[in-house]
DNA sequence: AACTGGGACAACCGCATACCT
DNA sequence: CAGGTATGCGGTTGTCCCAGT
């Protein structure tokens, strides 16, 4: 979105005009002066540099300005599954810390990413009728959407490197994804210290194989508290998501037993979508969390629940 | 065609912290 | 060390656009 470009500038009756100071959208020839004087004179000293170069605005809205949408290595347009994932792993552990996520997502503001959790997420929460602190919708995202997330960039990595084609993350294909966006590498793009453990191809972590919860290796604190899982052999990843069968029958508000798998998600390994023992499922339930729509009831309901496990190659 | 409600994003506000004198 | 100023951060509001009716 490119508003403020799009804008006449001569509109400025509804702009407020607070003493000297304007207020409101800003006009193309306000974006042109600072873009030019920041460019002669580097940014900082932001209200000096309002008054030095012209602007009849504070240095603050001067400053956010800058930062938030003329600086020139912003990263514009959709927030990719790589970047919502992200997004939900550094969310969940460190809450509303926007700026400090923000620097773990580059391009992109704390602003945008705020605004990508208020619309979005949030708006997910609303339709859940749960609180978006919840432990109820963290296990949702945690259990469903993360391990779909995954999923879907996997799938398009497979895609890319079979065609070689560019990739559109929307479903349908009808929505096209920014192009100036190159489709990151998974393994390159989720570092190490993003949470995750190192643990063998081959065998899950121990676990009691009871319902008990297995924590995520994330920790809200961000002193960095490490999961005790075994090494990894090969530079195996783990995705911090684990599946736990209490508290995916307390998603879907059921008492049947659930295979649990307990291991986290492995990023090198193909996921698959694994219907539950005894169930039928015409397609795939598991929310959306890209396109922004899903049904409610899908979620909630056994009828379309499906589980993430990795299957083991 | 007009209206309306919601989504998405830009911008503002208040407070906290850092920095300077 | 205290006071003033600048900057950063998170919450909130305002505005535009668009799909649905």
């Amino acid at each position: 979105m490119d508003m403020a470009h799009e804008r006449d500038s001569s509109s400025s009756e509804e702009e407020v005009m607070a003493g000297d100071l304007r207020r409101g959208p800003w006009t193309v020839e306000e974006d042109i002066l600072l873009v030019n004087y920041i460019a002669a004179h580097g940014e900082g000293r932001w209200n000096s540099l309002a008054r030095s170069a012209g602007l009849k605005r504070t240095g603050k809205s001067c400053r956010l300005r800058w930062l938030n949408y003329l600086r020139p290595d912003l990263r514009r347009g959709t927030i990719t599954p790589q970047e919502q994932l992200l997004i939900l792993e550094l969310h969940s552990r460190w809450g509303n810390r926007w700026s400090k996520i923000a620097q773990h997502l580059p391009g992109r503001t704390d602003n945008e990413i705020k605004n990508y959790w208020r619309t979005r997420v949030q708006k997910h929460a609303k339709q859940l009728k749960c609180d978006v602190n919840s432990q109820q919708f963290k296990d949702v995202m945690r259990y469903l959407w993360m391990p779909r997330l995954v999923e879907r960039i996997q799938a398009a990595e497979a895609a890319q490197s079979a065609a070689d084609t560019p990739l559109s993350w929307q479903h349908g294909g009808g929505d096209a994804l920014d192009e100036s966006l190159e489709l990151p590498d998974v393994d390159s793009f989720w570092p190490a210290e993003y949470g995750v453990a190192q643990l063998p191809n081959t065998s899950a972590p121990e676990h009691s194989g009871t319902t008990t919860m297995s924590s995520s290796p994330s920790t809200d604190s961000g002193t960095g508290a490490q999961p005790s899982w075994p090494a990894a052999a090969d530079g195996a990843e783990w995705f911090t998501t684990t599946c736990d069968a209490t508290s995916a029958a307390a998603i879907c508000n059921t008492d049947q037993v659930i295979q649990q798998q307990q291991a986290p998600c492995q990023l090198g390994e193909t996921w698959t979508s694994v219907p539950l023992p005894g169930l039928e499922f015409p397609e795939p339930g598991v929310a959306d969390f890209d396109i922004g729509s899903f049904d409610v009831d899908s979620i909630w309901s056994m009828d379309d629940l499906w589980y993430t496990q990795p299957q083991f190659v």
